[in-house]
DNA sequence: ATGGTAGCGAAGCTA
């Protein structure tokens, strides 16, 4: 089985290079991040027509909202309310088989790394602190994806000490991720097949004069999986050519094969 | 130190 995670910034502004993620990946699920529409008005129709006909949807006016679209059968599906502010933040569903796909938007954090001061970086803190507490009861089965906002590695920055005071790679957020991690012993995917030194980034931004050529990534966006599904991956690929797709989003698609 | 781009939805907010 094929799971793609991918934050389009933007479903209907994204829909043809979905297809084009479709059409060259075929992943069996797909996974949504900043979707940007209600549910009413959300293309249900261009996932149907490409087979993908068990979707569950959690959108909202204007901002955030998750998808997953899935060409295999799912046998339920469920959301938690983060921090209880009613964000469409995260979706699941659980597979035929037993284990659950967890698709996460944390939020980003404003500009100003101090909780004290911005109110958005302070709801970052407390739902990555809900998402620990969360994980420390969790006995299913899990696959977590989704753009989670912290690259936790000084590699998973293209500069690890003029990043330690912007807002996804301060210490504060890199040993939260450090916390919940160990929370359920989640095994970072991304890493077991592509291990440290290595440089990694799975996010580049609109500003850049020219994306590719100052590469100043980050690793924003993760797949994570229970020690009991460890060995079930069998590849793993971020796909930084899609940065360069017509219309891109800001964030590439990363593909995990599953033997499961 | 600053400003650069993108999407939503129709001005400013969020990223």
């Amino acid at each position: 089985m094929r799971l793609a995670t991918w934050n389009i910034n933007s479903v209907r502004a994204r829909l043809p290079i979905v297809d084009q993620l479709i059409t060259t990946q075929a992943p069996d699920v797909l996974c949504l991040q900043e979707t940007k529409v209600q549910d009413q008005l959300f293309p249900r129709d261009f996932f149907r027509e490409r087979g993908y006909v068990h979707m569950a949807i959690r959108g909202q006016k204007g901002h955030h909202g998750v998808a997953t679209l899935s060409r295999v059968p799912f046998e339920g599906s469920g959301h938690i309310d983060w921090c209880g502010k009613g964000d469409a933040r995260h979706v699941s569903i659980r597979l035929s088989g037993g284990a659950a796909v967890h698709n996460f938007y944390v939020p980003a954090g404003g500009d100003e790394p101090d909780p004290a001061v911005n109110e958005k970086f302070a709801h970052k803190l407390s739902f990555l602190d809900e998402m620990i507490a969360w994980s420390k009861d969790l006995k299913d089965p899990s696959i977590m994806v989704g753009d989670l906002n912290v690259a936790p590695a000084p590699e998973d920055v293209w500069s690890h000490k003029q990043l330690l005071k912007v807002v996804s790679h301060t210490p504060v957020e890199t040993d939260a991720m450090g916390r919940l991690q160990a929370a359920h012993g989640w095994v970072d995917a991304v890493r077991t097949h592509h291990p440290l030194p290595e440089k990694l980034y799975s996010w580049w931004s609109y500003r850049a004069r020219d994306w590719s050529a100052s590469d100043r990534g980050r690793r924003l966006d993760h797949v994570w999986i229970s020690p009991a599904l460890d060995g079930k991956t069998t590849g793993l690929t971020i796909l930084r050519d899609a940065r360069g797709w017509e219309k891109p989003s800001d964030h590439v698609p990363i593909l995990v094969d599953l033997d499961m």
